[in-house]
RNA sequence: GGGGCGGUGGCGGAAUUGGCAGACGCAGGGGACUUAAAAUCCCCCGGUUCACACCAUGUGGGUUCAAGUCCCACCCGCCCUACCA
């Protein structure tokens, strides 16, 4: 084996990645190679992947999400766009101050140096980060503007303070928007206790604003599934408000989706918590509902998901006059009916509800069918479940005979009869509700921006001038056991003076819900340094919208719901102008464990490193876990191949360290479908190293000049045309796996070639070239090596124009004509690729193969597939 | 209970969208090189079978000349959600 490769006088034909990599970063960081500028002569791409939480390490998930998004960035740049793939950090958040509280570190050191040390690993990936660009939510900077934007949206009624009950999570002391509680029991997202409601004055968002726009995905292109978990979680449901009295006079408005159903209405049900249950509960049974009220609130604190869900309830002893027949109905309390939505009271209609009629059933109460099929006859005494479908309206006055379809809102012929006489007479009117609330944002924590609202009690709440901000936290703090804020325990911090009056005033100690950061980052990529607004609108301009936008399914009903409220809101402030920030959307899949669960990161025994990129949740009892970190096994360097074993560790530098980042790049794009992810396996990742070092072997082995036929070429042409066609394609269909195996594939091929005599002719030479280019955005630093060093073309194989594929190359002259006889295999036969249906026919016919199974048969049809296959029927 | 995604060799996954099932790779087996190991290279590798052949894409039906792909019914796994009136 003769050595070519003489690179820093180093005679070696050995692929070593460490020395290569660090050496081409280094060159690409000084040469400014990934720098994004505006260039109006040039398209412009916009890539973004979501931005890490800087919880201490990158793991194997987030260059999961990354590597694939940084090779596509790279496929783009070499199309001729001018693409930005810019990086930050969502640097604000509780971990932050679980270690100062636990470690005694102050959360701007442990996140900061998080920072760093993540930066690092993100180089040592090899990425075209504009790191020029890099934001950092809780850098003042920064969250100057997070707060600027907080004031526009206090300055347009689209911020509001208000009291209300809220999720209170105990152990993390703060509030919980909607989203952050989960399952059955109600737990903190975060630490998984229970959590309880509080009732606390807190500043919202007005999200439902835009619920109705926030439904119309017409203008992005984004997965169905987030589309679909957002239509559902907005959640609007067309009905009607109907105004029912108690007994006493007292107006008792209920929503519902079924106005057609109300003479069906027998009775109601209030939520425990609902204002007039204790006015219209009577003396007799103020026992059994207060009882009953203490029940309800204790039972978001047992385990509700082990309890069998049987409906329970107690009879208020008040009742309520039906509006539109005038009938004496009770008024029960139960749990079924939530606060939170509608108006936490319910009209009950148990013989077209499932809910109701399981509750009148068990607790006796009067069932009257209104809605009727054809065919059938209800009887209210003796149905055995809720009919909940089509039919024509009976026992309902003027409206019996009115045809009900399954249609919902006014499109339903029955319920827009109903709806417009119920305006008419004033007893209610048609309204739409939603399950999407408004956006809380309150938080009662320090390591967040500061809401920048002062409180003065003659003037109320106002603004902070906008040329005070920011509001900057204070660096001398203490976390007292108590769990309170240091901002609240703060000497000093809080005492301000009232912006309009100059009296003394008190600011707002809490901080805003990090979500507030990550909804307009994108943004501040723009223009990280500007100082005269949140981002340079010539920045604006040029790059937005985000034309891609790679990240976790994980975030389909929160980031990206308020990251697209807070577009539409800047939107009508006139600060922004599209409708959407990022056109197209692509979801890879999660990383599971090699068990097929997913993955939660370990506990390290500092219990500090919960990352809410990855939905942390304590695994329940019993259920395995992979452990992504664990500080007791360091693999060395020459060292033996990862652990075959379960618990095994993942850990990208240790990985990187091994192989060279190219090798686990290659990995991460070719080991699962990236929009699947999947159960992680070090195992496979020879495979890429494999095939780096053949690749290697392949540019560094002594060429000899061989004899190679025309055909040879041609055929070696073919294949690399149609390798390029494919990934070229693939490139543009986020479908990163088989981009690698193409690869592969075609190394196979050169190989063979080089074997047969192709090496050394002008048109492997060529081959070479276009192979390097095509392999360029998955795996850069030994490209830009092959390229660049060995075969001495220019520098930089990064700047080289994307190859155009050439079709008339990739037509072939002869292809393989399957023959099958009763659909089944018999015979492959080469033929040419213009050969005539009738030709291919007679062909097929005459096949040797094919023949015994011909043999006595009677030929019924004989199907001609041009250029694939010919069916013999018989 | 509702919604979504999926089920193809021992494993990860391919399959021009109805046309050769299992590309590419891992693991495994055999061989070459080596004092030896690693690395590298070559061959084999869904099942039954000496072979011919037959059977195979979760199960059962159907459409079709032809089904992993389309239709109907069902089973299993994972993820999300949870009494939304």
């Amino acid at each position: 084996m003769i050595c070519l490769h003489q690179g820093d006088g180093n005679m070696t034909s050995e692929y070593k990645p460490g020395d290569i990599e660090t050496k081409w970063q280094k060159k690409w960081e000084a040469d400014g190679l990934y720098q994004a500028d505006i260039d109006p002569s040039k398209k412009k791409f916009y890539a973004l992947t979501m931005l890490p939480y800087p919880s201490g390490e990158m793991h194997i998930g987030h260059w999961y999400a990354m590597a694939p998004s940084d090779a596509r960035a790279r496929f783009k740049r070499m199309h001729g766009y001018n693409v930005m793939f810019p990086m930050g950090f969502d640097a604000f958040g509780l971990p932050a101050e679980n270690a100062a509280i636990q470690r005694k570190i102050h959360p701007q050191k442990w996140t900061f140096g998080n920072i760093d040390r993540m930066r690092s690993q993100l180089k040592s990936m090899g990425t075209m980060i504009d790191w020029r660009r890099e934001a950092v939510s809780a850098d003042p900077e920064y969250y100057h503007w997070t707060q600027w934007f907080f004031i526009q949206l206090f300055n347009n009624n689209l911020a509001y303070r208000k009291q209300s009950p809220v999720d209170w999570c105990p152990q993390c002391n703060t509030t919980l928007a909607r989203e952050q509680v989960h399952g059955d029991d109600r737990h903190c997202e975060r630490c998984d206790t229970q959590v309880i409601k509080k009732d606390l004055d807190q500043w919202f968002f007005k999200t439902t604003n835009y619920a109705d726009e926030l439904l119309d995905f017409s203008q992005i292109d984004w997965p169905d599934r987030v589309k679909t978990l957002q239509t559902n979680w907005i959640g609007r449901s067309e009905g009607a408000d109907v105004i029912f009295k108690t007994e006493d006079g007292d107006e008792l408005t209920v929503f519902t989706t079924r106005p057609d159903t109300l003479w069906g209405a027998t009775f109601m049900v209030l939520a425990p918590e609902h204002p007039l249950v204790e006015k219209i509960t009577t003396p007799e049974q103020k026992d059994p509902v207060e009882a009953y009220q203490k029940e309800a609130d204790q039972k978001t604190e047992i385990q509700r998901a082990t309890v069998e869900k049987e409906k329970s309830g107690v009879f208020s002893g008040g009742y309520a006059i039906n509006p539109v027949n005038k009938a004496r109905i009770p008024i029960w309390i139960a749990d079924y009916v939530m606060m939170g939505y509608g108006f936490g009271a319910i009209m009950a209609v148990p013989a077209h509800d499932e809910r109701d009629f399981e509750f009148a059933r068990q607790y006796g109460l009067e069932i009257i069918p209104v809605i009727q099929p054809g065919g059938e006859k209800f009887d209210g005494a003796t149905m055995t479940e809720a009919y909940v479908g089509p039919g024509s309206m009976i026992n309902s006055a003027q409206f019996d005979g009115t045809e009900v379809t399954d249609q919902k809102g006014r499109a339903n012929p029955g319920l827009g009869k109903v709806i417009d006489w119920l305006e008419k007479d004033g007893l209610g009117k048609e309204t739409v509700s939603y399950k999407l609330r408004d956006w809380l944002i309150s938080r009662q924590r320090y390591w967040g921006a500061p809401i920048p609202m002062i409180y003065c009690d003659t003037c109320g709440w106002n603004p902070v001038p906008e040329e005070e901000l920011p509001v900057l936290l204070p660096e001398e703090v203490e976390w007292l056991p108590t769990g309170e804020s240091p901002l609240k325990l703060h000497p000093t911090w809080k005492d301000t003076t009232c912006p309009k009056c100059g009296e003394k005033a008190t600011r707002e100690t809490d901080t805003m819900d990090t979500f507030m950061c990550s909804s307009w980052y994108h943004l501040r990529y723009l223009s990280p340094k500007y100082k005269e607004g949140p981002f340079d609108q010539k920045e604006y301009d040029y790059w937005m919208p985000v034309d891609t936008y790679t990240g976790g399914i994980e975030h389909a009903t929160m980031h990206l719901i308020y990251t697209r409220f807070f577009h539409k809101a800047l939107r009508d402030l006139g600060i922004a102008e599209a409708n959407e920030p990022m056109v197209q959307l692509r979801n890879q899949g999660m990383l599971l464990s090699e068990d097929g669960k997913k993955i939660s990161k370990s506990r390290d025994g500092e219990g500090v490193k919960d990352d809410k990129e990855d939905n942390l949740k304590k695994p329940a009892i019993g259920e395995p876990m992979l452990q992504l970190r664990n500080q007791g096994m360091v693999l060395g360097e020459d060292g033996e191949k990862m652990s075959k074993s379960r618990g095994n560790v993942i850990a990208p530098d240790d990985l990187v360290a091994l192989y060279g980042a190219d090798t686990v790049r290659a990995y991460l794009m070719f080991f699962a479908r990236w929009d699947l992810g999947g159960p992680w396996n070090s195992q496979g990742i020879t495979g890429t190293e494999r095939w780096l070092k053949r690749t290697w072997a392949l540019y560094t082995e002594a060429e000899v000049k061989g004899d190679v036929s025309d055909e040879l070429i041609r055929d070696l042409k073919r294949e690399v045309h149609t390798a390029l066609d494919r990934i070229s394609k693939d490139y543009e269909g986020f479908e990163f796996n088989t981009i690698i195996s193409t690869l592969m594939e075609l190394l196979n091929t050169l190989h063979e070639a080089q074997r047969g005599g192709a090496a050394g002719s002008k048109e492997w030479k060529e081959i070479l070239e276009l192979y390097l280019l095509m392999m360029a955005p998955a795996v850069p630093h030994i490209a830009e090596e092959l390229w660049t060093d060995v075969l001495g073309k220019t520098y930089s194989v990064h700047d080289q124009p994307w190859p155009e594929v050439d079709r008339e190359m990739m037509e072939k002259d002869e292809i393989t004509l399957i023959v099958q006889v009763n659909g089944k295999l018999r015979d492959r036969i080469v033929v040419p690729v213009d050969i005539s249906k009738e030709e291919a026919e007679k062909t097929a016919l005459a096949s040797e193969d094919a023949a015994p199974y011909l043999e006595g048969k009677e030929i019924r049809k004989v199907i001609v597939v041009p250029g694939r296959l010919v069916n013999i029927v018989v």
